[in-house]
DNA sequence: GATACAATAGGACATATGTCCTTTTCAATA
DNA sequence: TATTGAAAAGGACATATGTCCTATTGTATC
């Protein structure tokens, strides 16, 4: 992690979400922009957080360790993203990490900075509402997918969902292979099994596998399995 | 649900749960009491909420029915609790159905009758800030256990859960086996199978089985099957 | 106590998924 | 083109869990 001491990107990236509405400006004179490596750890389980961080360039995914050793995906965030709003708000531990996927960008925001102002400010406290009820639906949705459906049905959710609905290439969407294991892990499965589950959906007919890279071919019957559940 | 036209119920309930600190007079004076059956539907999947719910009295259960009909608990919830606040600060679709387990009462708030004052509430934000952030660590935990590990860990970690630590009672804990397939529900697994994974734990000695109860015989072998992980 | 009905438990088999290891594919380099 | 090592795919078997149906137990009533 480095620190960007460049106060006019802070600025730019106060602009471009519009942050201002949401703190005054003490608080943001107050912002650090933080710089994350591919891979790097944001903030890891047990950790007693002291900063508010704003997710406001790059991807971040957030998982759970558990004490076997599994670690299953919760949730990828992109801008704007809050992470730390439920352990400052609430003072529970950190129970996730969240690990930068490319470099990304974070503002940071130090709680006894914030003072009791943020604490008072409806902008700022519907702020984090937003996020808190996003982040719960998302992780009820995702919950009740995983429990319920066999990872075929979540792996079709699942292409529908990272697929981009764009008209000019209707049915012909392609998926990066290398990874799948990061997939296996976010559907709660092994690379394994993942895999045979594609093959099956080859055999159907579904998608089509070629150097790397999954294309759908038959959309509707992937919706069927799908079933109409999709994440995010 | 019947309507109870007693202010003076509404007042205890205020009392009892210090809604005066989050909500102002006005809003309190339009406060309606409702009372609901056993096993009577608070809200249902689609319903479009215009109100916000206070669990005062007695104990609820949320769950989530899927297009192929099964369904999983994602949690248990006894006063005070709210509903309805992701959707009515979001405007989410409900998604959830929310189920009275014995009789139980609310105290709704029309979402127009709060207008503008709620939301410029500071305490009433916090207020929901909670609620939401203590839903989402629930779910996210449930969620991680129920993905992976098997039902014998996860009916561990149930049990450990609801045996309440009295020092009294040190090895000797019951559950009604009447409950069974609510739990099973609740572990996102199938009646059968949980019998199952009884009946292996009563082989190993952990728990002993008798005219329907369950007992703990060995709490320091149950600790270790729940890892360290527990419900709520 | 005998009977009957409901509640509870269990058997048998099928499916979903995990683990471990082998085979195949692919790409870089000689 | 041949060689080789890494990445991806697949085979074989074990385990976890679901479904359906039958057996057992408990309890109320006679």
């Amino acid at each position: 992690m480095k620190t960007i001491h460049n106060k006019e990107r802070i600025g730019e990236y106060v602009s471009q979400y519009k942050l201002d509405a949401i703190f005054d400006a003490g608080t943001i004179g107050k912002m650090t922009l933080l710089a994350y490596e591919k891979g790097e750890a944001v903030c890891s389980a047990g950790d007693q957080l002291d900063h508010l961080f704003l997710l406001v360039k790059g991807k971040i995914k957030v998982y759970t360790t558990l004490p076997n050793g599994k670690s299953v995906l919760l949730r990828f965030n992109e801008p704007l993203a809050t992470i730390g709003d439920m352990e400052l708000m609430t003072g529970y531990p950190v129970r996730c990490m969240v690990e930068s996927m490319g470099e990304s960008m974070f503002l940071a925001l130090k709680v006894d900075d914030m003072g009791d102002t943020a604490f008072q400010n409806p902008g700022f406290l519907t702020f984090i509402i937003k996020q808190l009820s996003h982040k719960l639906y998302n992780v009820s949705n995702a919950s009740s997918l995983n429990l319920l459906y066999p990872v075929e049905n979540r792996f079709a959710s699942y292409l529908i969902s990272i697929t981009p609905d764009d008209p000019l290439s209707p049915k012909l969407e392609e998926m990066k292979t290398e990874k799948l294991t990061e997939v296996a892990e976010m559907l709660g499965t092994s690379y394994r099994h993942l895999n045979r589950v594609i093959t099956q959906l080859v055999t159907d007919g579904i998608v089509e596998r070629k150097r790397g890279t999954i294309y759908i071919r038959d959309m509707g019957r992937l919706k069927e399995l799908a079933s109409g559940n999709l994440y995010s």
